[in-house]
RNA sequence: GGGCGCGUAGCUCAGUCGGCUAGAGCGGUUGCCUUACAAGCAAUAGGUCAGGGGUUCGAGUCCCUUCGCGCCCACCA
């Protein structure tokens, strides 16, 4: 706080047009978010940015809690931190394959060869994709995302976000690539990560496996179907299934070793309906004697459940479904000859659903088929962006151990969760759920084309087959490579794909496994030390509660393995967006709203005022009226600012020895209470309570203690108008950087008519220095001022008259008249009172009497 | 089946350690061209704090319970 003199700036008729488009450009100039590198960890305030996906359209909901990081981010940097606040963009993995697809009409075939000359076409077709190689599919790739980037960035800049744009990466260019790959070798390395043949979850559409941390159950229509199994003397063991298509893949029938009705059939064998297989019956704890019939068959694979009972019981194998989601051809063992090839024929080639039609019918022909189906809806396992239900295949596939069969590494990771400080903290429960619940390890490879390719090469032998188990690596400084093109250390290129020569991993990582590492991307590990160890571990993880279970958890994983610490001391979790209608807002649900528009129309603080309004973890409704009152609130603070300064007079000055007078000292007690009480809000991440005490103050101050002091204000001869001055500009100069980080435009504009540099570059207000001026100031002497200042409007309005109406005597009478009494020249002319009786009377409430002159001496 | 959150004015929400007569904004109503702001200002009506029970001098707040809404996890014949 200075007493210097002050000149002023501010336009006859303030506007918000235009400021966000001026004040971008002279804030990208002046840096004033720049990171300043050469402070220490300890005065460094680290933002772990979610890396927002490029293909996707940005909506509302991305304002909404980029807004909340923002105001933290604001809120740290003038509380003295240096700010390291970086921008990722996701451009990694499905999605973006996908948009690639559609926007230019194309498809990937690795079969093909690179062509350098390759256009997409002008006029995409989206029913004939044409099929191009892998390096022109990811060169597209490449130029889709870098043009969805600078859409994406000029959105961020609009709303005002105060990142670092000299801090931004891509989760598929070279740095996160190379992270990536490393991080993976040093799991390798460690034995955290392995490669496993296994039955895994597989979306036939994308032709990938899927992750634990990736389903979703969808209630889907189904039907049970009851089916004669035959004992050795011909009596049949009537099962229930929903799937009759995987017969031929049955194994086995299983029941739970308690059930009376199964003990006999223990241990003995049963022969499957029109395959006639032999198959084992046995006990197991995992059968329901409740579910259908109680005894179950099990398929290579239905369902997962599938897999324990495969697992724990040896049973044999016998696959029917393809990688496409088709009966293979190739019949598997038990089936190959015979009446049963015969029926296993009638399947091969057909989808899931066209196999049960036929099956059904096999069945009915055969007799063992009884009753009709019973129609049920039963939950389903989904790839969370899939549209057809999963299979179970087996395919080899690289994991990484993140406690899902590990007891004590899954002790460890539930004692990072609760290290970790969450906000709100209940969002803790989630991760433990999670955690707690976890069945497998981590499956990281993926059969797709745009990704992190797995940096390894597998030797062939003398017939060409991979040596799985000897895995070539690259060293760590030859990162990022492609193992598709590049050849490993001793071999060339023309050695690939022959006996004796080498043959690259084809799959590429899951996309999580590149954006559990943004911490250390955006760090700069392994790459840009100094920078690591000044931001690292980071201080804050904002995020969404849907991706608690991948991003957030693998995230912990990765920093748990690499780093031994959580990558980051604290997260917000924020709420989900909902339409009016409170509806959670989804792409899929059609009632995305896009944000460009809300800009346009409420301006970005407008829109950051409604974002700002939502608590973190709290679902909110998008609500045009809070945008209004954004707005409103915007146009306020310029009006004030103008009309302060316009009193203060040019040349005023914000002098604290000048504040004598007990209201104003009033105004300033409670300013102070309000920078203490939005500092702490904002220190813990509360920034809804920051904002509301700073709006609840400005409020009053323009309706209240403006109305009061403007007279005195005026008067430039006396003290007591010196001393209102003062305090105006003191206030305003304490409102303008309270407000800055909800509305960095507006606040910026108003600070500029009188203050030199960028109100974002200056130190949060100092509730200790206002108390200091404010001195014996006591906040009662304004609030009861304001009270029967109040009275003599009510007064006024419910005669109907104008404000401006003279009023011939105020008596104020109560137990706490005597704040009022060194106020009563000033509420006597903001109330255009005549005269004002003040009566203390002990122990009795104040009562406030208006005496209005009759209407006739109003003419 | 296990767990989490929510339910306060017509609407959207605050209500911090249990403590004045339960608050705000929007919307409604009644007024006011008032020397910053009519995209403004002033005033005003509106409440069984989901229901029931309990603890307490005192409960929107703590405990039990019922109902409703939303979500997470597990199960998946």
């Amino acid at each position: 706080m200075t007493n210097r003199s002050h000149s002023f700036r501010m336009p006859d008729k303030p506007s918000l047009d235009g400021i966000e488009a001026k004040w971008v450009d002279v804030w990208d100039e002046s840096g004033v978010y720049h990171f300043d590198r050469t402070a220490g960890r300890e005065d460094v305030f680290s933002i772990d940015t979610p890396p927002p996906t490029v293909s996707g359209s940005l909506h509302i909901g991305h304002v909404f809690s980029y807004t909340h990081t923002d105001t933290v981010a604001r809120f740290q940097r003038m509380n003295g931190k240096a700010v390291f606040y970086p921008m990722g963009w996701d451009d990694n993995g499905l999605p973006t394959e996908r948009r690639v697809q559609n926007y230019y009409g194309v498809r990937c075939d690795p079969s093909i060869p690179y062509d350098p000359d390759f256009q997409p076409p002008a006029k995409p077709d989206p029913k004939r994709q044409i099929p191009i190689s892998r390096r022109n599919f990811i060169e597209l790739c490449d130029i889709l995302t870098a043009e969805d980037e600078k859409v994406f960035e000029s959105i961020w800049r609009r709303l005002g976000l105060s990142v670092d744009w000299r801090h931004t990466y891509a989760t598929i260019d070279d740095t996160s690539r190379a992270a990536a790959q490393r991080a993976f070798l040093r799991n390798l390395a460690r034995g955290e990560a392995y490669m496993a043949e296994a039955p895994t979850l597989w979306d036939v559409t994308f032709r990938t496996a899927v992750a634990q941390a990736e389903l979703e159950d969808r209630e889907r229509p189904s039907a049970y179907h009851k089916v004669a199994f035959h004992k050795a003397d011909g009596s049949p063991v009537h099962i229930e299934t929903t799937r009759p298509e995987l017969l031929p893949a049955c194994v086995a029938l299983v029941a739970h070793p308690d059930d009376e009705r199964y003990q006999d059939l223990f241990g003995s064998t049963v022969t499957t309906p029109v395959f006639g297989v032999e198959v084992p019956v046995k006990a197991h704890r995992l059968a329901d004697p409740e579910k259908g019939s109680g005894i179950a068959m099990i398929c290579t694979f239905g369902d997962t459940t599938d897999v324990t009972w495969w697992r724990e019981l040896q049973l044999e194998t016998r696959p029917i479904i393809g990688w496409d989601g088709r009966i293979m051809a190739d019949a598997p063992q038990g089936l190959r000859e015979g009446a049963a090839r015969e029926a296993y024929d009638k399947l091969v080639g057909a989808t899931v659903h066209t196999a049960r039609e036929r099956m059904v019918g096999m069945l009915g022909e055969s007799g063992d088929l009884v009753g009709e189906p019973t129609p049920i809806t039963h939950p389903v396992k989904f790839y969370e962006k899939g549209d057809k239900p999963l299979e179970v295949v087996t395919t080899r596939q690289w994991y990484i151990r993140n406690g899902g069969r590990d007891e004590d590494l899954r002790d460890e990771l539930l004692e990072r969760g609760r290290e970790l400080v969450w906000h709100p903290d209940h969002m803790r429960q989630r991760y433990e759920n999670w955690v707690e619940g976890l069945n497998s390890d981590w499956l990281i490879s993926r059969q797709r084309f745009f990704g992190v390719p797995f940096p390894v090469w597998y030797p062939l032998d003398g017939d060409g087959n991979p040596r799985y188990d000897e895995p070539l690596v690259p060293a760590e400084d030859q990162l990022p490579v492609d193992p598709s093109s590049q050849a490993p250390d001793g071999y060339t290129e023309d050695q690939r794909g022959l006996p004796g020569g080498f043959t690259g991993d084809p799959d590429v990582m899951d996309t999580w496994a590149t954006s559990s590492l943004s911490p250390q991307i955006a760090s700069g590990w392994e790459r840009d030390q100094d920078l690591f160890e000044r931001v690292f571990p980071m201080d804050f993880r904002p995020q969404g509660q849907d991706i608690i279970r991948t991003w957030l958890f693998s995230t912990v994983v990765r920093a748990h393995l690499e780093n031994g610490s959580l990558p980051w001391s604290t997260t917000g979790i924020s709420g989900w967006i909902l339409d009016p209608d409170r509806k959670k807002m989804s792409k899929s649900k059609g009632n995305v709203v896009t944000p460009i528009a809300m800009l346009e129309k409420y301006s970005s603080d407008a829109v950051r005022y409604w974002a700002a309004n939502g608590r973190l973890g709290t679902d909110t409704a998008l609500d045009e009226g809070q945008m209004k009152v954004g707005r409103r609130l915007s146009i306020k603070i310029l009006n004030a600012s103008k009309f302060v300064m316009s009193v203060a007079g040019e040349g005023a000055a914000s002098d604290p020895a000048q504040v004598t007078e007990p209201l104003d000292r009033a105004m300033l007690a409670a300013l102070a209470e309000v920078v203490e009480e939005a500092g702490t809000a904002f220190a813990n991440f509360d920034h809804t309570r920051a904002l509301e005490r700073t709006e609840r103050f400005f409020w009053d101050f323009c309706d209240d203690y403006l109305e009061l002091v403007k007279a005195r204000a005026y008067d430039t001869e006396s003290p007591e108008g010196a001393s209102a001055r003062s305090a105006l500009l003191i206030a305003l100069g304490a409102l303008h950087r309270l407000f800055a980080p909800f509305l960095p435009f507006v606040t910026e504009e108003v600070w500029s008519w009188w203050q030199d540099g960028s109100v974002h570059g200056q130190a949060w207000p100092s509730a200790a220095e206002y108390r200091t001026v404010a001195a014996d100031g006591d906040p009662a002497v304004l609030a009861v001022t304001a009270e029967v200042l109040r009275d003599v409007r009510r007064a006024k309005s419910e005669a109907k008259l104008s404000m401006r109406a003279e009023v011939e005597r105020v008596r104020v009478a109560g137990d706490r008249v005597e704040a009022v009494r060194s106020a009563v020249g000033d509420l006597s002319a903001a109330g255009r009172a005549a005269a004002i009786d003040l009566e203390p009377v002990e122990g009795k409430e104040l009562t406030v009497e208006v005496t209005l002159p009759e209407p006739e001496e109003q003419q």
